[in-house]
DNA sequence: TAATTTTGATTGAGCGCCCGCTCAACGTTC
DNA sequence: GAACGTTGAGCGGGCGCTCAATCAAAATTA
């Protein structure tokens, strides 16, 4: 999985050859990823990462200069992958469905496979230093903003009713969250539903007000309402 | 903050007085608690905890056999006292509002006064031995089923539509983890909601489908689906 | 009651290990 | 023979945990 090119910039090495920096950098990255799901950021030593890399732990500090730094190359080949996945999703749209169901359902699908990489990011973004905690925090909300877009876009076609800003951010913010909700709360929910039992009632919730207008044609009965009625 | 009786005896002691070891681990926990807040679990040395909860380092494990056993302790603490917040504010019935508004609103507090104590099980869970991980797990579960047992006491009153289990269960989950979000979103979300807006915002989506029934005698204009409408 | 022993709580110096990181030395390529 | 990439032994320090010694108070004895 190739590392996004502003992290690349981001990290200083001693190492001249670009293209090698980023080879190297994605050796590292993707051991350390299965290292840090396995025993955890903390349980993992440099040199296991190392050694898992095919290199040296001498050479391993020639393209990162601390612990964190791997951290942060691994959140950002995670966060990289998400991104891929649900954009990729995004772009098949899905005949005969709600549009907005077919994005949900993509987006859980995701979550479901990359559930333990998701826990990784909750887990261990504290241990990054605060800059780079900052930019992974950031990356979740531009997967987020993914949600955002696709909504206010469906708002704009007429397939969702009409709602203020607030309240549409909210649902995109709902519907990463939810997702990763079926992350961390897998040990449980796995025993009573499938992800597509999941899928289909949480669905069901976010497309609640929208549910009987059809998935294309609204017929606007709350249209007339402006907002989620929530006027303060 | 008085520890759970069964964590109590579930951890080791060499000491034989029972009160004494209740109030030592007390004060370890305590200091704990701020301690890991600040630092995190790893970053904070046993030293430090020892010197905090003002005992000799040797003293503490007389207490306490493991580093991890210090970090059950505060998990649990930190359970018992948003079980005890929710159980609380659950007692208080709330006039003039929906029931289960009421309910959101004071635990909705609950994660807005708690929330880098929610943020702390997020992400230490996992440096718990197995046995304990799943005890602290299954105390997360305790929290969800207060709210599915208010839930299915609004249904038999009629206050909220008749719903399957399936879904309701699934409620409950969302309302817990809605709330979690406020604490591990809240750098991002406090900047555009207050906690009174995401929580007005957020009931409404909870609300939604007896929204319009009323507080507490609804029409009945759904309850004639037996169910959340996704009859597979 | 005073002296003595026993029991249980407490101390803190220190052991042993681990792990992040460095650097002198060594290829390799042009 | 530069320039660059690579190696791996080893330094330095930190930290979880232990244990012989100490203190306090209760129990026992005289």
């Amino acid at each position: 999985m190739a590392i996004n090119s502003t992290t690349f910039r981001e990290i200083p090495t001693q190492v001249k050859d670009r293209d090698l920096v980023e080879r190297r950098r994605s050796q590292i990255a993707d051991a350390a990823v299965e290292m840090f799901l396995e025993r955890g950021f903390h349980k993992t030593t440099t040199r296991q990462i190392a050694r898992a890399a095919g290199i040296s732990n001498g050479l391993l500090y020639e393209y990162v200069s601390t612990k964190e730094d791997i951290l942060y190359l691994v959140c950002t080949v995670i966060h990289t992958e998400m991104r891929n996945a649900v954009s990729d999703a995004l772009k098949r749209s899905d005949a005969g469905t709600h549009p907005l169901a077919a994005v949900i359902r993509e987006y859980f699908r995701v979550c479901h496979r990359m559930g333990d990489h998701i826990l990784l990011i909750y887990q261990e973004t504290q241990s990054l230093p605060a800059k780079w905690r900052k930019a992974v925090l950031e990356n979740e909300i531009r997967i987020t903003d993914l949600f955002a877009d696709v909504l206010r876009q469906l708002v704009r076609e007429r397939a969702l009713p009409a709602m203020n800003g607030d309240a549409l951010d909210l649902i995109a913010h709902n519907i990463s969250v939810l997702g990763h909700m079926w992350a961390f709360r897998r040990w449980f929910l796995a025993g009573r539903y499938t992800i597509e039992d999941y899928t289909r009632i949480q669905t069901g919730f976010i497309l609640e007000r929208c549910r009987e207008t059809g998935s294309t044609k609204p017929r606007g009965r709350q249209t007339d309402r402006p907002a989620s009625d929530d006027s303060k």
